[in-house]
DNA sequence: TAAGTGATTAGC
DNA sequence: CTAATCACTTAT
């Protein structure tokens, strides 16, 4: 029995979503059909009161995405390069969501270690920013995975900001190869 | 440790 | 309009 996890999964305390969403599935369906899943292992949080986060300006052309409903795909482009998958959490109006930095992949693709490399192996581009996570009648969404043992859950410092270094808001799986390096 | 890369944003 | 910045990755 597959569950996907609906929109009052998301529509809770930032930091309860980044820590609860390691082991649950990240399900991608491409332009052929083909679906490819992957455990997320590591995450981080990002909400409105926090100098890291993009909507902590209040909402722009960017990050306005941020504010929708809870359980919305918040994808940006970042270094010329690379994109990002973050989820709305929280509250519609209030701008917070979870950045999904790795996961274990479920079948044969590579270099999902990192945030900018996920995206890239799951064809994951600003085309599907905006879209609800909470049915896979869409490109992305997330299955019910199997629970992480608290004592296998590690909370640290973010990566790669310059404002909020200190706030420990990621999370990742302990002792999993797939989670990204320093 | 530095470069590559281009959208985004704040500030004129 | 322009310049600075950037939730990254890869190669020195």
């Amino acid at each position: 029995m597959i569950l996907i996890l609906k929109r009052n999964f998301y529509s809770r305390n930032t930091l309860d979503v980044a820590k609860s969403l390691l082991g649950q599935v990240l399900c991608r369906r491409l332009d052929d059909g083909n679906v490819i899943r992957g455990i997320i292992v590591e995450t981080e949080a990002y909400m409105e009161n926090d100098p890291a986060c993009h909507a902590y300006n209040g909402p722009t052309r960017r990050s306005k995405i941020l504010f929708e409903k809870p359980g919305t795909a918040y994808i940006y482009f970042t270094y010329g390069m690379y994109h990002m998958l973050n989820l709305v959490t929280d509250k519609k109006e209030y701008g917070a969501g979870v950045l999904i930095r790795a996961i274990e992949p479920l079948c044969l693709i590579p270099d999902t270690n990192g945030p900018g490399k996920l995206c890239r192996s799951l064809e994951i581009t600003r085309d599907l920013n905006g879209i609800d996570v909470t049915t896979d009648k869409n490109a992305i969404w997330v299955e019910k995975g199997e629970e992480i043992p608290e004592e296998n859950i590690v909370q640290t410092t973010r990566i790669g900001i310059k404002h909020g270094k200190e706030l420990p808001w990621r999370f990742y799986v302990k002792n999993n190869k797939w989670v990204s390096k320093k």
